[in-house]
RNA sequence: GGCGGUGUAGCUCAGUUGGUCAGAGCACACGGUUCAUACCCGUGGCGUCACUGGUUCAAAUCCAGUCACCGCUACCA
């Protein structure tokens, strides 16, 4: 443990297993192992967590319908998030599974706790329930319903005077049920207090207005335990009473990292990790983790994450997908159509993360083709094609010797928009989770890069360097002794300023891309590893060695067309 | 109903505090080039900046109103 490094906490919502990992999943998680790996290519003591949430009356009736113990069914489950988490190359340092016992004890020394310090009491819970559904439904919900019927001309009561189900449309009973109810009207004023004085505690901004309209509409009180079922955790206080799920889902971003756990090592590392950097969270679930969260936190006494990061919804709206060719929105087939680094590239660089986007087959292929295969998969091609060609795949000796004479006699547009701020501008963008940003950046490098070689053209190069070989040669002279810069040294400078390009490149895409650009940096004759701990000094113009050998490999990203769809 | 947001080229969107703000990328068309994955480079848009009115020397950019669409308005997760 360097415990000299900053640390960086962050996590992704736990999924709910009663779904298979789907596009919604994958996005967050994506985006989460995308900054937790900018943060640890920028030296922070990065930790990265997600999970799985098991508990609740749905999946032990889902268990139950297959004729499964639950816990085995839910075991069942889990590897296929792991799955498809490897599949979509997601470095996760933990993976919390709400069955598992340090989540547990975490969650009953949180009831204590709180139940200690008097958020705690007992009542009933009464309302109208639909037995069918399984649900209760709130007064404003049934005077809404009611309204919305009457304005239809239909009655919103039945004949034993029950209102109807607003999902269903069946009589509702009326049910008592004893619960634990959490003080959450308590923190009415220390939450909006909290979000004033931490105004990127919310972000987007949208969603913090959100958020704020609704405390200030006034909080009630939270039940949070319930008695209809057993398969959750039970309240140590309370026999008969298991969490409510949202509270036991909640908790597992600190049980993950110690709390609850009398150990020296796991104090020491919850003292370390919490509280979080940032939290992800899809924008459905934020009055979880930005009212009931928080909330709770202050309630036992700990420290709010610096900021909860609500993402938008990914719309499929419109697209006609190809449904005789299979589910082709199904994630594991777009990563077999696309790669896995197209995939994560397409929902990072084409939907503006914060807000909702809309995304498509036909625009994901016009995305992968632009920018991957032909402008970042291109580059490499033509640049590691021409070095082998012309310099025997060799990265080029000359620095020290000539770049400063062929900087002022030919210009470095590259150079010059990579000292210009291109990995500060970049890392502004990852501070602000604006991923598409952040790829922007990059494409304007590999755009310079693509241009300047057309400017340069190191294949007229390469052939007046013959002729001047000959040349020299006809009259009895030895180019290598040539005080001025020879057309070998003008190719030779155009394409390792290419090559270094492609370097800086592949360190600022390794976060969104990590399976090509590793291969690049491979190729580059830089090694089997890209790891990097400090971008910023790794990407300052001119890390690229000399005489490494490089490798010209297959197309990083081979074109499609809409028969690959 | 209340609160909030959005409406800019075919598509996705940029446009800080009003004065080269009428833009970018993609898509499309044509031309050039050849190192490269039919790729790259160049050229091409008379867009009422949703509508109406107002403030101003000047508004996509401020104000008012209208229309359209969207989000939130709590306990399945």
């Amino acid at each position: 443990m360097t415990n000299s490094k900053e640390s960086f906490y962050t996590t992704t919502p736990i999924y709910y297993v009663n779904a298979a990992p789907h596009l919604g999943t994958a996005y967050t998680t994506v985006a989460t192992d995308a900054l937790a790996r900018f943060a640890r290519s920028t030296g922070k003591d990065t930790w990265f967590l997600t999970g799985l949430d098991e508990h609740g009356q749905k999946i032990e009736q889902a268990a139950n319908a297959e004729g499964k113990a639950v816990q085995q069914w839910v075991d069942e489950i889990a590897p296929e998030f792991k799955a498809a988490w490897e599949a979509l190359e997601i470095e996760y340092d933990d993976f919390i599974r709400t069955t598992e016992e340090r989540h547990t004890r975490g969650v009953q020394h949180f009831f204590e706790t709180v139940y200690n310090n008097g958020y705690i009491y007992k009542d009933t819970y009464q309302g109208y329930y639909c037995v069918p559904d399984e649900t209760f439904f709130s007064d404003e919900q049934l005077a809404e319903f009611a309204e919305a019927r009457e304005g239809e001309g239909l009655p919103s009561k039945h004949e034993d005077g029950n209102p109807l189900c607003p999902d269903c449309c069946r009589p509702l009973t009326y049910m008592e049920e004893e619960n634990l109810f959490f003080k959450l009207s308590a923190f009415e004023k220390p939450l909006l207090d909290y979000y004033e004085a931490h105004p990127d505690f919310i972000q987007p901004d949208i969603r913090r207005n959100e958020v704020l309209s609704f405390v200030r509409s006034g909080l009630k009180d939270l039940s949070v335990s319930r008695t209809a079922f057993t398969w959750g955790i039970p309240i140590p206080f309370a026999p008969g009473h298991v969490s409510y799920v949202w509270v036991d889902a909640l908790l597992n971003y600190i049980t993950a990292i110690g709390y609850g756990s009398e150990a020296p090592e796991d104090r020491e590392l919850f003292a370390r990790r919490w509280p979080a950097q940032v939290q992800f969270v899809g924008k459905d679930i934020i009055r979880f983790h930005c009212v009931i969260w928080p909330a709770m936190l202050m309630a036992a006494g700990l420290e709010l994450p610096q900021q909860v990061f609500a993402h938008g919804f990914l719309l499929t709206k419109g697209e006609k997908m190809s449904k005789s060719k299979g589910n082709a929105m199904d994630p594991f087939a777009l990563i077999d159509t696309f790669s896995t680094d197209g995939y994560r590239y397409y929902f990072l660089r084409d939907v503006q993360f914060g807000t909702d986007g809309a995304i498509s087959l036909e625009r994901m292929l016009q995305v992968y083709n632009a920018d991957l295969a032909n402008s970042w998969g291109n580059l490499c091609s033509r640049a590691l094609n021409m070095t082998a060609k012309y310099l025997g795949g060799k990265t080029p000796e000359l620095w020290e010797k000539t770049t400063k004479r062929l900087t002022e006699e030919m210009g470095n547009p590259l150079a010059k928009l990579v000292a210009d701020g291109l990995q500060s501008r970049y890392a502004a963008c990852f501070s602000a989770k604006n991923y598409s940003g952040a790829m922007d950046v990059v494409m304007q490098l590999v755009d310079a890069a693509n241009l300047y070689i057309e400017q340069s053209a190191p294949w007229a190069l390469a052939k007046a360097a013959l002729v001047e070989a000959e040349e020299a040669e006809a009259r009895g002279e030895d180019l290598a002794e040539a005080t001025a810069p020879t057309q070998a040294d003008r190719l030779a400078f155009v394409l390792s300023n290419v090559l270094e390009s492609m370097r800086i490149i592949a360190v600022l895409f390794a976060p969104v891309m990590p399976a090509t650009s590793a291969e690049v940096w491979r190729r580059l004759g830089l090694g089997d590893v890209l790891a990097v701990d400090d971008q910023e000094s790794v990407c300052i113009w001119g890390g690229l060695p000399a005489g490494l050998e490089t490798t010209v490999g297959e197309p990083l990203f081979m074109r499609l067309t809409e028969d690959d769809l």
